[in-house]
DNA sequence: TCGCACATGTAACGCGTTACATGATTAC
DNA sequence: GTAATCATGTAACGCGTTACATGTGCGA
């Protein structure tokens, strides 16, 4: 196992949920962790494979018509593993914005310019506000009795906070540039 | 010049507020850009003598007493290239939070250590809270006539908001988890 | 019949980090 | 004298993305 590689308790973590396919996972991730945590597809299934020669998960075939998929369960070592991680400290955090590095030098253009960047970020937050939202009324309708349901407001809310207090932003910075 | 890497362009954006060596480029980083933004040694000098290749930016030798220093300047060509960049749309943009995918799957340890990994985050997020305003602080007394200084502070107020957001949702959470 | 969603993977590439190497100066 | 800061770089490594390869099933 890697030791700065976090796509193994990933992908442990979707798997406790229950099992899956590895597309499955993916789309998953896509609308669940998207907005703090991906992996992309030359990562997810190297890792799969990977875990399953560990015994952290292990593999069975479904035939869903005639077509073959893989669908992974979590195995006992896979969530003592799981486990341990998730008592440990987070360490890594990263985050690379383009749009505010650009911001940052924006003294360098016309502040029209900025402005139309900011609006177009404002545009996609908005979107992202509503997306999150979404899902949260999706999961306290369909998931009502997970145990995981806590959890995954949680991380939700934490989206719509942060999404909303960018907007917020936004807002405030497109008066400052339109007044000077 | 890669296609997707925007190290060159964080260094002639630096370069626009003054000459600087490449030391001081990175220590300007970490104090200002550092919450959305930042590169490591290993990107760095490469990259500022791929630049003089270029001709985007020079490089002037000076005596600081007796051990040498490199003073980059941005060029009228760096200037142009870096403002195309600037007016065009920002694509980048990754977050990887390990404390936010821990508490995803949070339902599966004990919701004491999930209330602790919070506090310590908000620990986190409170010290960085009063960086940033520090940091405004100093701005607004030293650099009251930089051309910059309005996008300084929007990016600072950025970090702000958003910190300010995270540690309320903190709150929220820690009690949550506190009453179940 | 055309395109999209389902489904699993591999290979190349290069970005970005980490560790290493070196040495001067300054503050305690 | 010794630890921290100033200062510049290189080399190895591997993580993570992108593009490629392949094929099925289904709805419009």
């Amino acid at each position: 196992m890697s030791k700065t590689s976090k796509t193994a308790y990933a992908i442990l973590g979707m798997l406790t949920i229950e099992p899956m396919s590895g597309y499955d996972i993916r789309q998953l991730m896509q609308k669940s962790t998207a907005h703090f945590w991906s992996e992309s597809d030359g990562q997810l299934y190297p890792a799969l494979a990977n875990l399953t020669e560990l015994e952290w998960i292990t593999c069975k075939l479904a035939k869903k018509n005639t077509r073959d998929k893989k669908i992974y369960s979590i195995t006992k070592k896979g969530r003592t593993e799981l486990k341990k991680w998730l008592t440990e400290e987070a360490l890594t955090f990263s985050v690379r914005d383009e749009f505010l590095l650009k911001l940052f030098f924006g003294a360098n253009i016309a502040p029209r310019i900025n402005a139309e960047h900011i609006a177009a970020r404002r545009y996609q937050v908005k979107s992202s506000i509503a997306q999150l939202k979404a899902t949260k009324d999706y999961l306290m309708q369909e998931e009502k009795n997970s145990p995981h349901l806590t959890y995954w407001l949680m991380s939700l809310d934490y989206g719509i906070k942060l999404a909303q207090a960018k907007l917020a932003w936004c807002d405030e910075v497109i008066n400052k540039l339109n007044v000077e």
